[in-house]
RNA sequence: GUCCCCAUCGUCUAGCCUGGUCUAGGACACCGCCCUUUCACGGCGGCGACAGGGGUUCAAAUCCCCUUGGGGACGCCA
């Protein structure tokens, strides 16, 4: 059997960054292509010179990149160059391509020049419009004479694709066999009058050519493949596989709008998610797993299980909440170290001094955080304290551990449980606490958390045990005496 | 307006193709309880859905039709 090989792409128009619903997309081409052996190939639709802007090429880029989507084929970016035995691929860079293929559709009569103006079709539309029929373009220029041809001379004229009477069916993966008249498409342009290829054309030219499999693509296409077809069987190329999926929505159900946060994939990975949550989370956004109930996947283990076959018709929202708790369990799956690499620099970001410190400390430090952070910018929040003394006590805390007419003692038997720890662990504090909490009969709670806010200044954060070990002795004791002398002030501001 | 797609808990979904095993399973969220120094994690339990109406059938979440709702497409954008 000498299977074809399986050729998927993603092929964005750089008008941007990389759009949430562009991930999907790419994500799906590229663990198809993954999981099957096949080649995964970048290009870029850049047609539209007026929207295209170097840096958002880049920008587009740098978020394949961030989420470990990496291209087989594909344009120069950065210090990558151009790869691929199908190139170039840039649309910008093959309007040779369509201008031949527009030539020989002209020569067979599958298309035809139309010297219609702008004007002229725009009043079609509006008449259309008035008349409340679809705006289709009414055929005027489709049975042009050569003579008549000749006799507009110099007269600019685009071209159109002469849509063949019948029925074009898309045999679709996911949607299964979607049939269109095609009376429902009128002869649309696809060379414009100053000699630039309409994507449908180069779309076309470009999968035929550069041999694509499968197109898997937003359901937003789903119309289009219809005429995409037509072009296929009139090009004379075998027909590709197509897999129309459904688009990503937002949280009230609209398709995700460009102006929305999160709509950029890297706003993501500004708000401290990793890239392993992102990938995991899109890939359950219209695919699931054979086996039945789990939820949780590296890149890795995608890899192996993708199927188009499990891909879902329906459209999903996002949701914040999931993704959450996603984060949080790929947070955990990290080894420390990685997870210290991956933290450090936001800590350093936030004015932490993470550079003057020993790295076997801030290991512990970020250790003692893992089970608790929902994303890696809550790290700072968790550790702030390690490199400052809290210049304030939270209010609620403070009402409820300082202010009551126990505090001084609990202060005051914490700093003496601190004192007659004879190793500064955690083991030993955790028991001495518990022996003086017995002995004095106060709730262990009470002391811990009077401890916690004297040393942190807030009521949430790391085991308290850890937490004080790591910050060590004298600094420890330094902020228990500090808090007591606010304590003793406090009281004394309201008695007087 | 025309065409196309979709429709199971609040959300993501399993089941649908190959009707009966579904008093519809899981996950997130939410609410209890347990664990626990807080938060989180984890454990246990609860709440909660087959959009509506017609068929077909002994039997329908599953097949067919209609309605409704949502989405998409109708460019000299991609």
């Amino acid at each position: 059997m000498t299977e074809k090989k399986i050729r998927c792409r993603i092929a964005p128009s750089p008008s941007g960054f990389l759009h949430i619903g562009t991930a999907k997309t790419a994500l799906y081409n590229w663990l198809f292509a993954r999981s099957q052996d096949g080649a995964f190939i970048l290009r870029l639709e850049d047609t539209d010179a007026e929207r295209t802007d170097e840096q958002y090429v880049d920008a587009m880029c740098e978020g394949f990149r961030w989420l470990g989507i990496d291209w087989d084929e594909g344009p120069k970016f950065g210090d990558e160059p151009q790869k691929g035995a199908y190139g170039p691929y840039r649309q910008s860079e093959r309007s040779h391509f369509y201008q031949r293929e527009a030539e020989r559709l002209l020569q067979e009569g599958k298309a035809y020049k139309c010297f219609c103006t702008r004007e002229e079709i725009d009043a079609m539309r509006e008449q259309a419009a008035r008349e409340k029929r679809p705006p289709r373009y009414t055929g005027k220029c489709r049975n042009l004479t050569p003579d008549e041809i000749a006799a507009k001379g110099e007269t600019p004229y685009s071209i159109r694709f002469r849509v063949p009477e019948g029925e074009t069916v898309v045999e679709d993966v996911i949607q299964g066999p979607v049939r269109f008249n095609n009376k429902e498409y009128d002869d649309f342009i696809i060379v414009k009058p100053n000699g630039a290829a309409i994507f449908h054309l180069a779309v076309v030219v470009d999968d035929g050519l550069m041999e694509i499999s499968h197109i898997i693509r937003g359901d937003d296409h789903l119309t289009n493949a219809g005429r995409h077809v037509m072009l296929f069987n009139a090009l004379g190329y075998p027909l590709p596989k197509f897999a129309h999926h459904p688009l990503v929505h937002d949280e009230q159900g609209r398709k995700y709008s460009k102006r929305l946060h999160g709509a950029n994939v890297l706003d993501w990975r500004e708000d401290g998610y990793l890239p392993e949550t992102l990938i995991n989370y899109i890939a359950l956004l219209g695919w699931t797993s054979e086996e039945e109930g789990r939820e949780f996947f590296s890149l890795e283990e995608l890899k192996g299980m993708f199927t188009l076959k499990r891909l879902t018709k329906s459209p999903a929202r996002f949701d914040r909440k999931k993704l959450d708790w996603l984060n949080g369990q790929h947070i955990r799956m990290l080894s420390p170290e990685q997870l210290r690499d991956r933290v450090v620099p936001i800590m350093r970001k936030h004015n932490l001094d993470v550079d003057a410190r020993q790295q076997e400390w801030l290991l512990e430090v970020v250790s003692i955080c893992q089970e608790k952070i929902p994303t890696l910018n809550h790290i700072v929040g968790y550790t702030d304290f390690f490199f400052e003394r809290p210049a304030t006590y939270d209010e609620k805390g403070t009402r409820k551990f300082f202010e009551k007419e126990e505090s001084v003692l609990w202060l005051q038997t914490a700093i003496e449980c601190m004192q007659q720890a004879d190793v500064w662990d955690h083991q030993t504090l955790k028991a001495q606490y518990e022996a003086d909490a017995a002995a004095k009969e106060i709730k262990i709670g009470a002391l811990v958390n009077t401890t916690r806010l004297a040393l942190t200044g807030k009521t949430v954060g790391p085991g308290l045990y850890e937490l004080t070990a790591l910050l060590g002795r004298d600094e420890a004791l330094a902020r228990m005496e500090r808090a007591l002398t606010f304590i003793q002030q406090q009281s004394g501001d309201t008695q007087t």
